[in-house]
DNA sequence: GATAGCGATGATAGCGGTTACATTTACTCG
DNA sequence: CGAGTAAATGTAACCGCTATCATCGCTATC
């Protein structure tokens, strides 16, 4: 920000653009000017202590004097490897992974690493595919959400070299490293917490059943703890397509009207409860006294409701750091495969129950 | 999800990964099993019109019996461009461009795309550095948040090849081609909408105030328009830091401790304008009545909110899919640089206003 | 003083494709 | 029936950098 000045203009015509002017400078270029070989120019631009100061001298003028630019694909392809992380993720709009992906790059941007994003949509077949493109570009490793895959994909991910890193979710035999947290016990936390507020009945409002696994696992151990600490089987409405505090409002409503004896709502997400909150006193609920909402996520917004939102908070960020902590050792070819990295969760209980 | 089952587990032990077993499959390996030249597969992969079906037939045989998957930076590099579209966004963590980046990937993962992504953190210097790294990957194409750019930056745009789209903001003359809207119109547009609902005095809670220039493009148009239709200069609080709820909520309430007569806010964004809205709610001003509170986004649960919230729907999706139709066309060779695309923005009336 | 050892640098063969150009084959036509 | 032409394929020179191995001084060693 701080000195530079926006530019003038005008690119110029199309058909003058480019290789018309001057080419870019190759690092045969800059060994010429250096007046030594193209061996030595590149191991002072990446093993500078194998080069005598003198020489780094020169090299360093030369790249400067022609603003030298290392063709990446040129190194990769001679290397092998290339300075790229792929990472997949189920969904570019959910904040969650947006601000695990923030992390990933930034713990690893500092070291030069470009992210290739991919989008599953969660969908597995996606997966396969992007998995299978990726490795195509030789990344230096594979970041995934998730730790179930097609037969197709775990087969490319177990054949390859590329350290591959499960997150989001816990898993006994990672392919080579997980980090995440148990999604199931969140339900199961939940589930105790409404216990210990003194709910009589439970309700559910779920989302993207059968596609977003996470999100049934989540469910699964609410609805199983609910049942083992007493309680009779959850009430349960799934909004259908992506959740929204929209759909969540409706589905909310729809629950409740259905079953007007629930007095405690666990939703799958914190935009979803959001949309259940506004509901709720639309309708007249009192929260939490008549009724108690805990969303999951921690959102930022969940912290400015009124009242506060109990939820879930995840390890988004902690995730990403971790990941590319973990990368950088891997890579680096210390630290073995298999580990596995619960980072955990909290219950965050505020106004909502 | 279909049909994919989960498959077994256990990546062989580390020392025996990878080249190990059977190396990847080369171009040439498709070759000679299909009794053909090299040249010919490359043809058969790239522009299969030009090979006859029966050796078309062979390729694609050896091809699947090998599970070959071309080697893109070889490819990428011999041919001087690669499949991947550089896109770079001031925050990963925004919503806004989460759905412009989904929406670009919409448009162009069929074709083949990899979208290769940075975070400029809202700095320009970042931006720089990614530009440069960017292009060093010769992508087919590089998508840049916003028309200001620091000098650097302009001339490593104008001296390339790659067709560049600059997104979320309009110019008179862009580096080649521009998509997106007018931000300074919104403050504009709101400004008169709250002289329309008769409000009697302004307020503006900003953030990131020299920093996102276009939010404060956006305030300068509402400030410029307040005084030219008549109001004094809104009454202002800038957050510190990133706009989140519950900073929102806590300048709100400053804003109002400080400036009692105020009546309508516009703030700089809807989750801001969320937490002003449950502060509002807090401090017993009664919405719109009392007070009005507009926010920029139209995020999904503006419509949920309990007044709903007027809000200024923002073409996010909108911009990627543009951007996606136009790198098709740029990319093919038709289309001349140049075109500047202006997909507006909706003023979004409901409750809170 | 000859030999080994070491640090610094150069020569060069790839990495795995792409593509301009050459070559072959199959037809069309005067 | 031979020339002319278009379609199909092969040949081989790169693309720009990395990495292996050879080379060349020089100093430390006995």
């Amino acid at each position: 920000m701080n000195g530079s000045k926006e530019a003038e203009r005008t690119k110029p015509a199309p058909a003058l653009r480019g290789r018309s002017g001057t080419a870019r400078p190759r690092m045969a270029d800059v060994a010429r000017i250096a007046g030594v070989s193209t061996a030595t120019v590149s191991r002072a631009l990446r093993q500078p202590e194998l080069v005598s100061p003198e020489v780094r001298g020169k090299i360093a003028a030369a790249v400067e004097h022609l603003s030298y630019r290392p063709n990446l694909m040129a190194g990769a392809l001679a290397s092998a490897r290339s300075k790229t992380i792929g990472v997949i993720i189920p969904s570019m709009i959910n904040a969650f992974f947006s601000v695990t992906l923030e992390a990933i790059e930034e713990g690893l941007a500092g070291a030069g690493y470009q992210l290739l994003i991919g989008n599953s949509h969660y969908e597995m077949e996606s997966e396969e595919r992007l998995i299978a493109s990726m490795l195509a570009w030789s990344p230096a490793a594979l970041v995934i959400t998730g730790c179930r895959h097609s037969r197709g994909a775990m087969r490319a991910l177990l054949d390859t070299d590329v350290p591959i890193v499960e997150m989001w979710e816990l898993t006994d035999n990672p392919i080579d490293t997980a980090v995440g947290f148990s999604q199931r016990d969140i339900g199961v936390a939940v589930a105790r917490h409404f216990k210990e507020r003194g709910a009589r009945r439970l309700g559910f409002v779920g989302a993207m059943h059968q596609r977003d696994y996470r999100a049934d696992a989540r469910r699964a151990g609410f609805f199983e703890t609910a049942q083992s600490i007493g309680y009779e089987p959850p009430a349960e409405v799934q909004l259908p397509g992506l959740p929204t505090s929209v759909r969540g409002a409706k589905a909310f409503a729809e629950l409740m009207a259905g079953h007007p004896d629930v007095d405690a709502v666990l939703c799958t997400n914190d935009v979803v409860a959001l949309g259940a909150l506004f509901e709720a006193q639309r309708l007249g609920w009192s929260v939490p006294d008549r009724l108690k909402i805990c969303g999951v996520g921690d959102v930022d917004f969940a912290a400015a409701c009124e009242p506060g939102l109990s939820t879930v908070s995840l390890p988004r960020r902690a995730i990403g750091l971790k990941i590319a902590e973990v990368l950088r050792e891997r890579i680096a070819g210390h630290l073995p495969t298999g580990g596995v990295h619960d980072l955990g969760f909290e219950l965050v209980r505020r106004g909502s129950t």
